[in-house]
DNA sequence: TAAATTATTGTCCAAATTACAATAATTAGA
DNA sequence: TCTAATTATTGTAATTTGGACAATAATTTA
C-alpha cells in the first residue's frame, strides 16, 4: 500500500489524504498525537498522521481507518475541519487533504506505532517543533475549529464517555480552553442542555461519588430542528 | 475544457472540484445564486455553481475562477466551508468536492450565464427545488456554517465595501439572521471591533449622511494574536 | 430658516453572568 | 458509630450585559 506515493497524470485528477489530529489532555495540558515519519519525503520528521484515502471510502471513514492503521486507536468518532490544498504542499506532486479531528483523555488509550510510523507520541501544543509538509499550519487552524465546534455544538459528547460526571463535563472544556471554571457557574450554563441522570454512581472514587449523567440526543435534536434550542457554551 | 467529466483510472486519485455558494439578501430574503444544468449529468436542474480544480491552482483561486466563468461575477473574496465525498455522490465517478461562500447585496452586482450554464438565477432559500447531486444538503450546511462564520470570525468586513456605515454593517446580520436588531443596541455591541473612523461621509443620500468606517484589520489581527480581543456577534 | 429625515447617544429595566459562600452527601478511618 | 476529610450541590448578592425605548444632534432640501 502506498503512503504519499502515487502517479500524476491525469489532468483534472489529484489525490486526496485525510490527516487526523487527535488532540489529548493530561496533565493540564492540551498534546497532539504526532507520529514520526519512517519514509521520504520528511523521513524522520514528526507528522500529523495521516494517508490517502480509498477511492470506495467515505471521508470519515478513511479518518478512522487511517488513525487506526497509523496509531492503533479504534473507533474514534472524527470531526471535519478544513481542507488544505495549496498547489506545492506535497513535494512529489498534488494532494489535497482534509482534516479531522477528535479529543480524548489520554490516559483512557493507549497507542501504538505502526510500520508506516517510526514512532508515536503526545506532544504539547506549546512545544510544537517543526512538522513535515504544512502540518504546522494545518495544526493550528484545526486546534481553532476544535474550540468553535466545542462552543457550538454538542461534539463534546463524542469525546466524553456514556455517562460522566458534570465534573468530567466541566474538566474538558477547561482543557480545552486552557482556564478554570466555576463550578456553581459551570452548572447553571449547561441547565438547558438535555441531560438524562441516572441513579447509578460515579465508581472507585475515595469520597463522594458524582451523579451520572448522559447526553439526551433525542431530545436535543428535537428541540433543534424546532428551533427551541441552540448548543452554546 | 471537461466539466465533471473525467477519467477514473488511477487507484488512489479522484477528480476534486470546488462548489461556490453565493447567498445574496434582497427584498428581505437570503438567496443563493443557482445555475442550469446545460449538460448531463442532471441536465436542466438546478445547481449551485461548480467546477473541477485545475493542477496548479489553489483552493480559494479556484473557486474565485470558478464562480467568474459561470456567473461572471468577479473578485468575490470566498469562504471554505465543508468538503463533501461520499464515493457515490456523483454518478460519473469519484468527485471530491470543496465548498466555498460568500455573501453579497444582490442588486451591487449582475450575473450573466456562461455556456455551461444554461441559466442563472437568484432563488429563495425558502423556495428550494430539488437540485442536482448532492446539493441540497451542500447548500443548507453551507448556510449554517456562514452564520457560524459571521458570529465568530470578522468575515463581514470581506462582505461589505472597504467603507461602509454602522447602518450598512447591522443590515448584513439582519439579512443573514433573517430578524431585525435595535439600532442601538446594535452599535453597543460592536463597541469593542476595531474600526477606523472616516472624515468622509456617505455620498448621494437625500438626508443626514452617516458617517463611514472601516475595518482596522492591524489592530484586530494585534490584539486577537495577544488574546485581548476575540470577535463575537 | 424651518421641516424632514436620519444618525447618534442616553436611560431604564430585565436578564444573564460572575464571584463567593453555605450546605448537603458520602467515604475513610479511628 | 462518630468525626474528619472531601466533594457535590445549592444559594445569594453584586456586577455586567442585553433589550426596549426615548431623546437629542446633525444634516439636507426646500
Amino acid at each position: 500500500m502506498s503512503m504519499y506515493r502515487i502517479d500524476f497524470n491525469d489532468f483534472f485528477t489529484s489525490a486526496f489524504s485525510v490527516d487526523c489530529i487527535l488532540f489529548g489532555y493530561s496533565e493540564g495540558e492540551i498534546k497532539a498525537l504526532l507520529i514520526k515519519r519512517a519514509m521520504q519525503p520528511f523521513e524522520n520528521l514528526w507528522a500529523i498522521p495521516g494517508d490517502l484515502i480509498y477511492p470506495d471510502e467515505d471521508l470519515e471513514q478513511a479518518a478512522e481507518r487511517v488513525l487506526f492503521e497509523l496509531t492503533g486507536l479504534n473507533n474514534i468518532a472524527m470531526h471535519q475541519s478544513q481542507t488544505f490544498g495549496k498547489p506545492n504542499r506535497h513535494p512529489q506532486g498534488r494532494v489535497i487533504t482534509i482534516s479531522y479531528f477528535a479529543l480524548l483523555r489520554i490516559e483512557d488509550f493507549e497507542v501504538k506505532a505502526s510500520s508506516w510510523a517510526g514512532d508515536v507520541q503526545w506532544v504539547s501544543l506549546k512545544n510544537m517543533p517543526d512538522l513535515a509538509f504544512d502540518h504546522n499550519h494545518i495544526l493550528s487552524s484545526t486546534y481553532e475549529m476544535l474550540k468553535l465546534k466545542l462552543q457550538n455544538e454538542p461534539i463534546c459528547f463524542d469525546v466524553l464517555p456514556e455517562r460522566f460526571t458534570l465534573n468530567e463535563f466541566q474538566q474538558l472544556y477547561e482543557f480545552a480552553f486552557e482556564q478554570a471554571f466555576d463550578k456553581a457557574n459551570f452548572r447553571k450554563k449547561i441547565k438547558y442542555i438535555p441531560l438524562i441522570a441516572h441513579d447509578e454512581k460515579q465508581q472507585n472514587v475515595k469520597h463522594r461519588p458524582a451523579k451520572l449523567f448522559s447526553f439526551d440526543k433525542t431530545t436535543y435534536e428535537e428541540a433543534t430542528t424546532q428551533n427551541r434550542y441552540t448548543f452554546k457554551m
